[in-house]
DNA sequence: CGGTATCCGACACGATACTG
DNA sequence: CAGTATCGTGTCGGATACCG
């Protein structure tokens, strides 16, 4: 990651391709309301309104908008019960599983870093 | 993480000090340029100018915008060498050392899922 | 070299209103 | 219930200029 340096060959192309399509990647998930949807959904399966509940401070248009990506990425499935009122579940495919694991790595981290954090704050606060 | 509910007895308060402190520092490293900072030092020191080099893509104003944040937070240690030109090194601090091995899952993640999700976008691109 | 300050455009985000 | 659309604003973030 973070940078590399490609020549001109007609091979290096290809190498230039992936790394800019990582980096985009990054950006999407690398943001707050992106990790926090794949944490709520680690659980279990959720329906928009519980994910709304769920995530706190999160507005019904950030949530659909990230769900957007997190689709398109295919990082969620989204199901629709055509029924009424409408139904609508997402859940994690087996990438997005497989990132919920370091999304776990960033909670416990921030759990047990929290007290070291803050004494570091009231230190720099001086 | 994500939503807890307390009550409103005396110890509840803390409980909920901790949480929004927990969401605050959550909000600081979810993002792109934080995370990359961290990998970036995480193979060595590095000065000022190495990181803008290293990362590529961040403005000036962005890396020091992270870099003084990063610090406040106690992730990275910010050395000056009182010399002409002045140098300054960062180098991450325990809890940075501990983060950086989150991103490195991340990173990780990123490369790995690549092809795959390359072919859920063209999927949805439909 | 490393850092701060300022200006300014772009867009992230919330609020609101409207649909199936 | 879930989703789209629109609008207004506050913040992000890049460009530029200047200081120790």
């Amino acid at each position: 990651m973070v940078t590399k340096q490609f020549g001109s060959t007609p091979e290096a192309a290809d190498l230039r391709r992936a790394d800019s399509l990582a980096r985009e990647i990054f950006s999407d998930i690398a943001n707050k309301w992106a990790l926090l949807i794949i944490e709520a959904l680690g659980e279990r399966t959720l329906r928009f309104t519980e994910l709304r509940q769920e995530i706190d401070g999160i507005s019904h248009k950030m949530l659909t908008q990230n769900l957007r990506m997190l689709e398109r990425n295919g990082l969620i499935e989204r199901e629709v019960h055509p029924t009424v009122p409408p139904r609508v579940e997402y859940t994690l495919t087996e990438p997005g599983t497989a990132l919920r694991s370091v999304v776990d790595g960033m909670c416990d981290w921030t759990q047990r870093y929290l007290a070291h954090i803050e004494s570091a704050r009231d230190r720099s606060a001086v």
